[in-house]
DNA sequence: AACAAGATCAACCGCAGCGGT
DNA sequence: GACCGCTGCGGTTGATCTTGT
């Protein structure tokens, strides 16, 4: 891929730990000449490693930007929900935490959240009606307040798995705008895939129903899938932002990953504040 | 203090996908 | 179309650290 290797010799690399000497001129290296071809590096940098373990080094330990220390709630907050919905996919879920890496995410997944979600998810079992009223008292408290940090303003039941949270989904939402009666439900339900691209959205308010909206969206093989408002996977799509003509609102049904939204909004109290008319949402690259 | 068990985390390994030849 | 090399990803390993006895 115009690089010639220079990694083929039969010279032995190291392994293990890395020095700071070995450090310093890998971080060297690449702070004046760029990284280029992976398998160059350590015959430019000076080092006896392979290109493999230089990139694993650069990326995991001394590229600029990368946070150290503890993750935040905030943040595993957000691999939960996350990991929810893409799985193992660790350098996605990356790219949805500024300055950590997904070996990191990885490691903290798998010493840590693995654990505390299992847990949740046998409380949850336990104790569903209990999740359903704090729910309730949740989407009361985000009616007076679009922006609320992330934290206690969704319950994790929205993210066990794919399956079982569509049909949940469905369901405690189902309860819930039964006991609201005419109010509607918006819970954070967050089950969009990477695999959508966002490309239309269309809707139409008639008399605040569901099933009045439809979504279209069009994915790489040009093929269309429509899901009307009522359709739990319509629920679970992470939208970033929405045009009611010129203006520019965003409108996630669930708590919004992306650095700069950091917040909760309400879906459908915020329809209702833009409706009537049409809508179209304009999501641009949210899940590269 | 010494040891064992568990937790953490950096790094390695193998594989898949992509692009060039 | 087959082959090759490179990159990126996810699973796994193993060294080190921490905690409990």
């Amino acid at each position: 891929m115009g690089c010639k290797s220079l990694d083929n010799t039969k010279k032995k690399h190291k392994k293990g730990l890395w020095s700071p000497d070995e450090d310093l001129k890998l971080k060297n290296y690449i702070t004046k000449h760029g990284h280029g071809c992976w398998s160059s590096v350590p015959t430019n940098a000076g080092l006896q490693r392979n290109g493999k373990s230089c990139r694993l080094r650069w990326i995991n330990y001394l590229r600029p930007g990368l946070k150290r220390g503890a993750f935040t709630s905030q943040e595993e907050e957000i691999i939960l929900a996350f990991h929810q919905v893409l799985g193992n996919k660790w350098s996605q879920i990356a790219h949805h935490l500024p300055g950590r890496t997904d070996n990191e995410i990885k490691n903290y997944w798998h010493s840590y959240l693995k654990k505390k979600n299992s847990r949740m998810v046998t409380t949850e079992s336990n104790d569903q009606n209990a999740c359903i009223n704090e729910q309730k008292n949740q989407e009361s408290e985000l009616s007076h307040s679009s922006f609320k940090s992330t934290q206690q303003n969704y319950s994790f039941e929205s993210f066990e798995n794919t399956e079982t949270s569509i049909i949940d989904t469905d369901q405690s939402m189902q309860q819930i705008d039964n006991s609201r009666g005419a109010q509607k439900c918006s819970l954070p339900k967050v089950l969009f895939a990477e695999w959508l691209s966002l490309d239309q959205f269309h809707g139409q308010n008639s008399s605040g129903e569901a099933a009045d909206f439809e979504y279209t969206h069009n994915n790489n093989n040009n093929d269309n899938n429509n899901f009307s408002y009522g359709d739990p996977l319509f629920h679970g799509l992470m939208l970033n932002e929405a045009s009611f003509g010129n203006e520019m609102k965003p409108i996630t049904n669930g708590i919004c990953v992306d650095d700069m939204l950091q917040s909760q909004f309400k879906f459908e109290d915020q329809l209702a504040d833009y409706f009537p008319g049409e809508f179209t949402v304009d999501c641009d690259d949210f899940f590269l």
